[in-house]
DNA sequence: GAGCAGACCGCAAGCGCTTACAGACGCGCA
DNA sequence: TGCGCGTCTGTAAGCGCTTGCGGTCTGCTC
């Protein structure tokens, strides 16, 4: 308290009009001569907000998040909130006093990645209580059954493009590298392989779908040693198709030549593998302005009914992927691929 | 308010003693009953400790601060602090204001990625303030010559000892791929290098350094086509080194056969490139409990010297070096690299 | 010159918690 | 019975901000 009361500075500092030019500039100058920081805890306490979301993930190493967080982060600021964030190290434990925690630092709303896509049980407890206290949060990355607000990636439309490309190369037997049953979102990759290769009359065998296992490897390469087996797989990931291509290179099998590759998720590396690894792309950051519009909404309206987005991939077409061995695919008369993209 | 005063209440749900048992059992029933969650800001203002550290990333995108976070996330957690975290960007100002919300938000301590290295003019302004009004923070990623709480990773020795690999195995020529001189950490990287050279008698010639530019490729390609060429590069990171493959391949030449690569910051995906990529490997976890013991140890003593850790890197042999073509290491007698390791 | 609107400003209550302090109570002892 | 002491509990004063309300002052109108 420089001259005046501290209303006057309050009023001045949070930009309230009513004080006189003069006075608010010898305030500003005042603050700012004695490195005056507002307290934040203070002010919030006060105005009964906490200009707080909170985002949890359910692992925070997975890298698919960043650009995800930098995003909602981004537009967090642009409405002057901050975004607190937690692991839950795949822990549905920790997921819920994380929860907790956001809720006693009095978080506006919530953005979570949960541990679990195929809730059983309790483990989605502490998302009805939320939401029966009409607590606003948004779930992302799984899509729900029970009406909670979310915003998903889509998995089966996906995975049938992926697949199509590959039927319209001239592939007739397609595997699947890295199937997962309780998992919803790779078992949504399996179910739109299956039914893109049932659209074409074909099925995708069990025989030539690798699970994730420790022994994945070699049956893999048992698989590729069959004389019959497929031409092309469809990878959970790209950090699957990367790990298969060394057991193809060490039978002695060249990609594209005798094997295509797609997968999912694209991270930045994939386009540098030799070869190029087609594959699809999560819109990331619009999953991320999705997700935050969800919630403001949600904010402003509490009663307005679920609201569950989906958000597309995007496929990009790079060099692992040619028609098999024997064929000449319709459209384009063999030779070395050269799609490119970023 | 159930049947008695709010002090009694505070007691219990801080766990302080002096309630008899009874009402201590009876106040945490209510509580339960009744889903009360304590209001960590009012609390927080009243204790006058926010309980808050944090973490400043120069670009938040940059995936190499995911495990550095994760682990400083954890260590927080287990003291019961949370960590909020902002992102600079790669823009000084934004690093400038995101400090100042920090203080807004009443932060206890700060780590903070800087966006330069070098800091020039008026960049370090505000790190000189902090330590100034003593104010605990602690720099990572980059050494500092002011003072300045930090932690950093050893980019010298460990240039030194992937280029005395290549030594090791035959080069008597090594480029360097990304070089900048801007950027105090590739400079490091660029300066280890070359000094392992000159102990061994050579020199990294400034046509054998490709520089961070658009025309990297050409310049690279048209290095490579010379009579007289390097027969190993050292890469300022694995993004680099995976980007070489390519031109490398595109002119029939061969990892390792014709070109040892190794590079610096080894992520997940580098053991999966075919060939397996040798590269250093930081200990972003050792780094992150480093930064935190610093942190916590200026937090309880303001008064200590300035404390400058910096943590090694490893070296994680793989299948992108050999010795030179027409030329026999001494150590081993040719064939294929079978060194692997995670 | 009295009355009044409007612009400024300060008082003080209140946000939800903690905690120093003092009161109430039970106990043992002289 | 009276006193001292230790234990438990409630009162109230803060923490640093916001803000409704009422007071003061200026300048205008009639």
């Amino acid at each position: 308290m420089a001259q005046t009361s501290t209303a006057t500075v309050s009023r001045v500092l949070s930009n309230k009009p009513g004080v006189t030019e003069e006075k608010r500039q010898r305030i500003l100058q005042i603050a700012q001569r004695v490195g005056y920081s507002p307290n934040r805890i203070a002010k919030n306490l006060s105005l009964k907000k906490s200009h707080v979301f909170g985002f949890i993930a359910a692992d925070i190493r997975n890298m698919a998040y960043v650009e995800f967080f930098h995003r909602i982060q981004a537009l967090a600021r642009e409405i002057g909130y901050q975004v607190h964030i937690a692991d839950s190290e795949q822990d549905v434990e920790k997921e819920r006093v994380n929860i907790g925690l956001m809720r006693e630092h009095r978080a506006e709303g919530l953005i979570v990645f949960p541990v679990h896509d195929w809730h059983t049980g309790s483990d989605l407890d502490h998302f009805l209580q939320l939401k029966l206290q009409r607590f606003p949060f948004v779930l992302v990355g799984r899509a729900e059954g029970y009406g909670f607000d979310s915003v998903v990636s889509e998995e089966i439309p996906t995975a049938m493009e992926l697949t199509r490309h590959l039927l319209g190369l001239g592939h007739r037997r397609i595997g699947f590298l890295g199937a997962e049953d309780d998992n919803r979102c790779i078992a949504e990759r399996v179910e739109g392989t299956r039914r893109a290769l049932s659209e074409a009359g074909l099925e995708l065998r069990p025989s030539d779908t690798i699970a994730l296992r420790d022994e994945w490897k070699d049956e893999f390469k048992e698989l590729l040693s069959r004389r019959e087996r497929p031409t092309a797989f469809v990878c959970v990931n790209d950090v699957w198709a990367m790990m298969a291509y060394r057991p193809i290179r060490e039978l002695n099998l060249s990609i594209p030549g005798d094997i295509s590759l797609v997968s999912f998720g694209n991270n930045l590396w994939s386009e540098h593998l030799i070869p190029a690894l087609t594959t699809s792309v999560e819109r990331s950051r619009e999953i991320a302005e999705t997700a935050m519009a969800i919630l403001l909404r949600r904010l402003e309206d509490p009663t307005v009914p679920p609201m569950q987005e989906s958000v597309g991939q995007d496929i990009r077409l790079r060099e692992s992927t040619a028609p098999p061995p024997g064929n000449v695919s319709p459209a384009r008369a063999g030779g070395k691929r050269v799609a490119r993209s970023g």
